[in-house]
This record gives structure tokens, C-alpha cells and sequence, in this order.
DNA sequence: CAACATTATGACACCGGTGTCAGATGGAGG
DNA sequence: CCTCCATCTGACACCGGTGTCATAATGTTG
């Protein structure tokens, strides 16, 4: 036939010898056409290898079946790792996307610059997932515009003032008590925290507050100076514990805000000589692909990034369908490995 | 103002007073437009939060300003892990395509399905890109379909039957060619890859004939059973690398085709009891995130994923555009660390 | 002052679909 | 034979921009 330029709806009506609305109707099923004419018009597409242009269709009916993905880094200088377990959780979005016909907008924002969330306003995406370790608390102002321009959106890890039902997140408190009842159990005595005990990152803070409330339940004190700062990277866990040990603290049980840091801290264990699980037993939170990989296997609480993923997608399609959503909590799952 | 549904570049033409094509033209910043005009029209599209409808755009100019990307997964079971160094390609791939003012469309593929192609027949993005261990060789007839049909779009690994620049890869040659001289300076005498020997996954084939044909120029023999297939996750190379030991096979030099296959084999040398690097030296592939965490640390060759990413979106942006482009090899980088 | 170039603007067709409405057709029922 | 209804189809407006063309307003020159 003609293999000048992509073949629109009325090169399809041509060929079948109807009307172009009746290729439109007959391509989308639609029970207003007779079965004949349906099948003429399908065998006539898939011969001119004719696909629905849709940027005409979005324009019309006013709705892009695609979700944006902003993923916000930790502000390192290094631009080319990303942590792992964002990763995942783009990953398993991906896939939850696929699975409800939904394309996939996906963009690195930095939390330092002004993010680049005007994907709904353009008619590019439905709706859009915030994706970070709830760093972003700085931002609640530009989280309260998009609410007030009604951009569907759903967070994870982040809470968005007055509202509880954008949020989708791991339960870090239990998980922060999980790792505590773990150590306890072991009978470890001087705990030590690196991560962001302020309320600066609002997921550490809830890790570090459940971690701290069940050792004060058991009469064990988190004082001030056996919690370290860090960010969720192995440069900064490995730091964080440097000086911990440079300033004799003396700890036998650590846990760390993020698998990251906690990988850094095992660096800065193994240089200063001291034997984990022996001396001090360590534990993570994340479950990324290295836990199992490094040595001594690194023991640490798992959020489940799949059924996280098909949260996020679920609620915020929900959203735009103008359904109620309710807030989600997952529940966090500890993994023994050999670190603690 | 009116807060009724979002604002359309009649509404901004209301409130500047002016006709709505003066807008258009006030907004792309088009010089016929009056210097005061073009400010009012600015001030009023501020206030309204105006944003460009991009189906409409797209529609009228022909061009999404979007790119796809398909990541070709291995065909493991598991669904949720992804091999961390497409992740890292993903990675750059959306920098490079932010950087060049582009959006970018992610979907995973299954190599084993059809793949959902029709990102450009449907206008939804002006090229694809597509990304996986080149073990898609068995859809050539679709890489030739894409072909046939004019779609723009860029391999990365894979090459493409008759066509020369479409495929942005890795020197894997050269850096099978690293891996052996680096294993021969230290006087390795029996040497073992665990990998894909076969030309059905073109980039270790490449490298496999790298490290091979180099260890032949110094008169050593690389026998059948001194290979061992393994796609690339820690599973499968932990199982290759168990059953050279279970056969008997001497071995003081390993050469893994990817770090996530180098890293299951360092776990079977482990609890095999063998010493790495004393009793056998390592080398992977890829310089994954892990490979640095690992221990002991894995000397590996690195591909450089930024300016791979660079590299995909920039030819493919200049094919889109009619412009000639010239396939691009890679250099890869010896990473030395404890392993070998 | 006529003739013409320059600058700024509006009117309008167009991109390729979707949704609404009117109308053609054919069979059933009175 | 006429009416009524169900079934199927085509004409047409519409989504919200972009690009072309015509035209008004202003300045410039002989």
C-alpha cells in the first residue's frame, strides 16, 4: 500500500471503505459495530501496522494514561550511583505501571534545586509518585502547591501536612524495634545509631525513635553521644563511625538507618580491628543487593519494595479516579544473615 | 482568578488581552512578538500556573521531545532484582536525557515475550532505546522490523544485522584483552571463564575472544572444559564456578563475563576453602556498586555507564534528526582491587 | 503625498483522534 | 402499508495548541 509517512485513522478508512469514525469505534471494540466490519478494520491496521496516535487521543480525551516518577537523591556529589534500593522501588513501579497499562515518566530530581513537577500540568502524566528518603521536608510548601493546583500525587516515605491519606511508607518504627528486640535478644549492652536522629528525614527519625523506645523499655539508655549523623551513603556510614571510635564510645551493638551506612560501618569495624557479629553485632535497614553479598552477610530489616511499588501505583490511580484513599503502612520483615 | 479547571492559552489571552495565537507565539518567546506584549503575557501565564498542554503541542509539531528506553531483562525467575549495572546505565540514560531537555519512558521487557515496541508508532516518544546483555539476538527479525518500519532507535551490546551505527557498546574485546594481561603479569598458569562462550550473547562472546585469543598469543590453551556457562547473576555463577571444583578443574585465574557472576564464584571459592587472590586470582565485568563491598574487593573491568548513557541519547537524538552517526566503541578500564 | 518596507497582531486551517447526534437500513408488529 | 425500534454508520464539532496568511499600524523614502 502506501508506505509514505505513519498511517493515520482515515488511511485505515480508506482501505476498509468505511468512515473514519467507525475505524475509530471498531479499533477500540466498541459494541456499536457490526462484527464484519470490526474484523476488516483490524485486518486493514495490522497490515498498515497502524497504531493509535496518542498524542491526538490524549488531547481528546483529556487523560495521558502515563505516572511520573520523581526520584530525589541524596544530595552527594557523586552523580553516578544512585542507592540501590530507589532502584528497586523504580523497578517494582515499573513494573506495577505495566501491569495496570500505565507508561512510566521517570526523572532524577536534586532536593537542592527546584523540582521539575509540572508533568501533570502539562497533560504528560495522570498523576505523579515522589520518590526519596523524605528529605524533602524542606519542600512542604511546594508539596501544599501542588495540592492546592489538585495534582494527583502520592509520596513515599514523606508526609504531606494535613494529610494522611498521600503517603505510602514502610512501618520504620516497628522496624526500628525490630532491630532493637533482635539486639536485645543477643544480649548486647552498649547500642550505638547512625543515621539522622533529627527530625530533618522524617523515615531515620521514625527508625531511630523505635529503635530508642524499645531499649528504654528495657531500661537501656541511647544517649546522646552514642548516636552519629549520617546520610545514606557508605562514604558517610563509614565516617560516622570512625569517629565514633575515634572518640571511645564503646558500643557492642549498632544500628544503622540505612544498609548503606551500615556497609560503610563494617569498612570502618574490619579497619579497626574489631569482629562482627564478636565484638559488635550490626544491623541494617533495606535489604539492598549487597547485604547478602558483603562479609559477614549483613543482618537488616527488609521493606518490601514490590508490594511498595504496587501501593504507590495502586493508590495514586485511585486518586485520580477520585476514589478515597487510606494511608498505608508495610510491614517491615527482619533478615538474619551473619552481622548480628 | 478562575480556578476552574486548569488554564488554556484562551484563558491567558482573556486576561492579557490578546489574541490567543499571540500567546503561542509570546510564550516560545518568538521574535515577532512586542517586548511589553510578551511580559504581560508572561505575567498573566505565571499567575494562572500556565503549562504548555504537551499533547496538543505534540500533536500539531509531530514530536514528543520524549525518549523510550526497553530494558531487556535476563530471564531469571526473580522479579524483583535487576542486574544493578543496567541500573546504573538507567541511571545515566535519564541525566543525558534531562540534560538534552527530553523525557524518558522506562519499560522492562522480558526477553522472552514480545516486546512492546510501538513507543513510536503511537507518537508517544520520538526514539527507543534499547538496553539488555545483547542475548536478544533472536529477534534480529524485530530489530530488522523496526528497521523496515523507520523507527528510530539504538542498541546498546546488540548489533544490528547490516547496520553499523546503531549500536553504542563496550570495547568487550579490549576488555577480555585487560582481564588476561593483567592475570599474565602475575604468572597465572590455568586459567577458567565462566560466562557465555557461545555467540549468543554477543558481549561476552566479544569477551570471552578478548581474554582467550590473548592468553593464545602466549601459547596457553583455553580448553572446552575450562569454560563455564553462566548468565549473568550471582546464582548462576556460584553454581558454574561449584561445578568446575565438582569436576576437578585446576584453575589459579578466573575470569567472570559480569561482577554479579564474579561475585557468586567468589562465594563457591569460598566455601571450597580456596584463598582469593592466593590460591586463585578473580576478575569480573561491569564494576557494579558491589564489587567494591565485596570481600575480598573484586578487581573488575569498568565501563564507563555515563558516558554510555551520553553516547545512546546523543546518537539517537542525531539519527532522529537525519544526521549520520558513527558506531561507538567504548574503552573499558582495568579496576584493580584485592581480588586478583 | 504616494509607495513601500517593517513590525505586530488576529483569523483560521490543521494535527489525529473521540464523542455526540442524526440518519439509513431492515425486521417486527398492527 | 405504515409505525416503531434496534442496529449500524457517517458527518461534524471538539480537544489545545502551532504555523501560515492577511491585515492593521507605523515608519521611511523619493
Amino acid at each position: 500500500m502506501k508506505p509514505k509517512g505513519k498511517a493515520t485513522s482515515f488511511d485505515i478508512a480508506h482501505f476498509a471503505g468505511v468512515s473514519q469514525s467507525t475505524v475509530s469505534r471498531a479499533l477500540r471494540n466498541s459494541p456499536l459495530v457490526n462484527e464484519e466490519t470490526r474484523r476488516r478494520v483490524w485486518e486493514v491496521a495490522k497490515q498498515l501496522n497502524y497504531k493509535v496516535d496518542k498524542n491526538a487521543s490524549n488531547l481528546r480525551t483529556q487523560q495521558s494514561s502515563t505516572l511520573a516518577l520523581l526520584l530525589f537523591e541524596d544530595p552527594t556529589g557523586d552523580e553516578s550511583q544512585i542507592n540501590p534500593f530507589f532502584l528497586n522501588m523504580l523497578g517494582s513501579i515499573t513494573r506495577a505501571c505495566a501491569k495496570q497499562g500505565y507508561d512510566l515518566l521517570v526523572s532524577f530530581q536534586s532536593t537542592s534545586q527546584d523540582w521539575r513537577a509540572d508533568y501533570e500540568d502539562s497533560h504528560r502524566a495522570d498523576g505523579i509518585i515522589l520518590l526519596g528518603y523524605g528529605d524533602y521536608m524542606d519542600y512542604q510548601s511546594r508539596l501544599q502547591q501542588l495540592l492546592s493546583q489538585d495534582t494527583k500525587f502520592v509520596c513515599w516515605g514523606a508526609t504531606v501536612d494535613g494529610r494522611e491519606d498521600l503517603t505510602v511508607s514502610c512501618d520504620n518504627y516497628g522496624g526500628g524495634k525490630l532491630a532493637a528486640e533482635h539486639l536485645l535478644q543477643q544480649n548486647r549492652s552498649q547500642y550505638v545509631f547512625i543515621g539522622d536522629a533529627s527530625d530533618h528525614s522524617p523515615e531515620f527519625f521514625a527508625r531511630f525513635k523505635g529503635f530508642r523506645d524499645t531499649l528504654t523499655a528495657q531500661g537501656l539508655a541511647l544517649p546522646e553521644r552514642q548516636i552519629a549523623n549520617a546520610i545514606s551513603t557508605e562514604e558517610s556510614g563509614y565516617h560516622a563511625t570512625r569517629s565514633l571510635l575515634a572518640n571511645n564510645i564503646q558500643f557492642d551493638a549498632l544500628f544503622a538507618a540505612s544498609d548503606l551506612i551500615a556497609i560503610g560501618a563494617l569498612k570502618a569495624l574490619k579497619e579497626a580491628g574489631k569482629d562482627v557479629p564478636g565484638d559488635v553485632a550490626v544491623i541494617g535497614f533495606d535489604n539492598i543487593a549487597a547485604a547478602s553479598f558483603i562479609s559477614p552477610a549483613l543482618t537488616t530489616v527488609q521493606q518490601n519494595t514490590t508490594l511498595a511499588g504496587q501501593m504507590l501505583v495502586n493508590n495514586l490511580l485511585n486518586l485520580i479516579k477520585g476514589e478515597t484513599v487510606t494511608d498505608t503502612l508495610l510491614p517491615p520483615k527482619l533478615i538474619v544473615r551473619k552481622s548480628a
